[in-house]
DNA sequence: CGCCAGTCTATTGTATACAAACAACAAAGG
DNA sequence: CCTTTGTTGTTTGTATACAATAGACTGGCG
């Protein structure tokens, strides 16, 4: 993460997170060169890196853009997501270690401590829920689907789901944690999906009702 | 597709499909770019896309190897795949126009008429047929799947599927699409994803069968 | 004989200069 | 007044030189 091209994928990406760059925005590579205090090259390649990861867009002509994002499109990112999610839960299901279950038994057990607060540490919740996250997706063992995963949970409509959970949304997502830790212990593919599902899908209606109501996030991080 | 950059992408993607460079092999930038007679610029860059592509697979001290594939991968992708199409197909299914429904039809009487011939024409059959997947791709109207779809599609694994299949096998697949395009007549989404489900998972095996006996492709496409 | 350290080479990362392409604009013709 | 075409400036693409770094090798030491 030292290289130039990784600080300023960083750095231009949080700019697009915060809005210093605007979606819809033109970005010009000397312009961000300067900005990041590299040259153009690694900026070339970290715009390559956020067009692949959908934070940017390149017209025909090569020209890049903040990308913007309709309701559709979280719709579309939500659905695909909790597609490969369960995916990942059900292959998951047959192949997670011990170490793993037992990994993810930590993980939520220090997230049921961090909503166990007032007020909750929903920073300490969302790194533990990351992490039960990605201990799923690593037990599903399938690079691929690792890969795509990352790069819709990298994206900006999936991202900013935090910070708006309620206590109740906390506490079902906990016990739903604690559902899928169950279908694992029994192998139970069938149940790990629905369950996964569900907690996708969950998200996502917490997302879109927090959404219409207005609310600014104040951090970045996904909260399924 | 005449930059510099394009050229090389093909140009050694075409390198590692044909088995110029064989699996596990370690890719050079400056040998690459006298290979294509471009400067490493060009090739750099066609090398991030490839790696995206699951071509090329970078170690963490960033030197490039021509990925190679287990049997597990296979599975992996060809599931993968799977899944994301029937989604495609299902999404389709209430979004697709007339016209689109009417390409459909005419792409898969050209693909009949392709297997009517003997011998059957295999490289109309798999223009059309790639014409005919794109099609409901693009009714589907979710730019992360097609995004997603065409990199699955573009992997080594997915590919090669083609020239393997038999008479019966061709049949079968245009008698499908028919299936495809009634359910897409009907808007019956289930149906059209069960369709596709089934549709994918036929390739799948009729590649698996191929590989079995060892058979060699001479052409590189999906087939399903 | 094996192992560690230092050096050296091979390979990738970055900066910069120049070339090419595109978009915006202006001018001329219908 | 609209369309079309040429020109100009801005932006991206490519080549090349140089810097940094990871791996390989060699020599010395235990």
């Amino acid at each position: 993460m030292s290289r130039a091209s990784d600080r300023a994928y960083q750095h231009i990406r949080s700019m697009i997170l915060s809005g210093k760059l605007a979606p819809g925005e033109q970005l010009r590579e000397e312009h961000l060169a300067e900005s990041c205090g590299v040259s153009r090259t690694p900026i070339r390649e970290a715009l390559r890196r956020l067009e692949a990861a959908s934070f940017v867009r390149r017209t025909e002509s090569q020209r890049s853009f903040v990308a913007d994002w309709s309701l559709d499109d979280m719709k579309e990112a939500f659905q695909l997501r909790g597609m490969l999610e369960a995916h990942a839960a059900e292959r998951a299901a047959t192949r997670i270690s011990w170490d793993q279950l037992e990994r993810l038994r930590s993980c939520n057990k220090a997230i049921f401590q961090s909503i166990s607060v007032t007020p909750p540490d929903i920073s300490t919740f969302l790194d533990y829920n990351r992490q039960f996250h990605e201990i799923i997706v690593d037990a599903a063992k399938s690079e691929r689907l690792a890969m795509m995963l990352a790069r819709i949970i990298e994206q900006p409509v999936v991202l900013r789901t935090a910070q708006q959970y309620d206590h109740e949304n906390l506490r079902r997502s906990h016990h739903e944690h604690d559902e899928l830790i169950a279908a694992f212990a029994r192998r139970d593919e069938e149940w790990a999906k629905a369950v996964m599902t569900g907690h996708i899908r969950r998200a996502f209606h917490a997302y879109a009702d927090a959404h219409a109501h207005g609310g600014a996030p104040e951090r970045d991080d996904v909260a399924a």
